[in-house]
DNA sequence: ATGCAAGTGGTTCTCAGTATCATAAACGTG
DNA sequence: CACGTTTATGATACTGAGAACCACTTGCAT
């Protein structure tokens, strides 16, 4: 991902969303809040706005660079949109996230969404459990 | 549902919980927000606070008499937990609220959740999309 | 009836996210 | 590459959902 790709979203590079794109490649931690990717430029030394931090997330998401989740935690996280469509488990006690995807439950949902006459365009779907790791403790 | 429902979740009978209660029984719509509520209650003549409104509905949800709801909408609604489980589908147009079950959805996202050794103790599932009448317009 | 623990409601506070606006940076054009 | 217009930025003020506070009231066991 590079600055080709902003252009084709119809967004000038600018440093800015350039770092905040670079951010979300390099970081071990792929679900981010809008908070934490602000201190983790700080911590770069970038000086860079909160307020711009959230607009260019949300630039990010309508260009379908990133994707945007509300988890139980209250705040939303992003996710850079590199792979495919996936949905979500979530440990309650450290807050990790992993990712899963299962083409019988995706069918399903087509199926239940057809019966009912609706246009699906959309759904999420999260787990909530404990890891294994946390299991133990 | 009554007062005796209050007195079984180790909450005493009150006024304000007695009609929050009454309200989310006669109320057509079962999917609602808290200022919603708030709202209805003061048309019905009540004069009950919007603190108590949000403590109440908690205070009901931890004793598993509703159900907190966090669809995209930014506010939270709630719904009386008379039925089992289910999952929901919302038209992103009119904001209609319809309930699903579905027992293949259930018994994989389990298997998903076993394989990567979590122990799940929720879920949330909701699809988005357009209604058949919201289609027709 | 009555004492006191629990509940209430008005208000203030918090926190995530958005709007505002003066300044600054990007980039097409000459 | 310098220029000027357009778009982006960042500091700050604002918003809206929901929680916290606290003086006052109410439910209920004795």
């Amino acid at each position: 991902m590079e600055s080709s790709d902003l252009k084709k979203a119809g967004l000038k590079v600018t440093l800015p969303r350039m770092k905040i794109l670079e951010l979300l490649e390099a970081s071990k931690v792929r679900h981010q809040s809008a908070e934490n990717i602000y201190r983790a430029l700080l911590d770069d030394g970038e000086e860079i706005g909160l307020a711009t931090v959230y607009r260019v997330l949300t630039q990010f998401e309508a260009a379908g660079l990133v994707e945007r989740h509300h988890f139980e935690s209250g705040q939303a996280v992003f996710e850079l949109s590199e792979k495919g469509h996936h949905d979500h488990i979530v440990c309650i006690a450290c807050g990790k996230v992993e990712e899963f995807f299962d083409e019988m439950i995706e069918s399903r949902q087509r199926e239940v969404a057809a019966e009912k006459g609706y246009e699906v365009t959309d759904h999420s779907l999260t787990l909530y459990g404990r890891c294994p790791d946390c299991q133990k403790k």
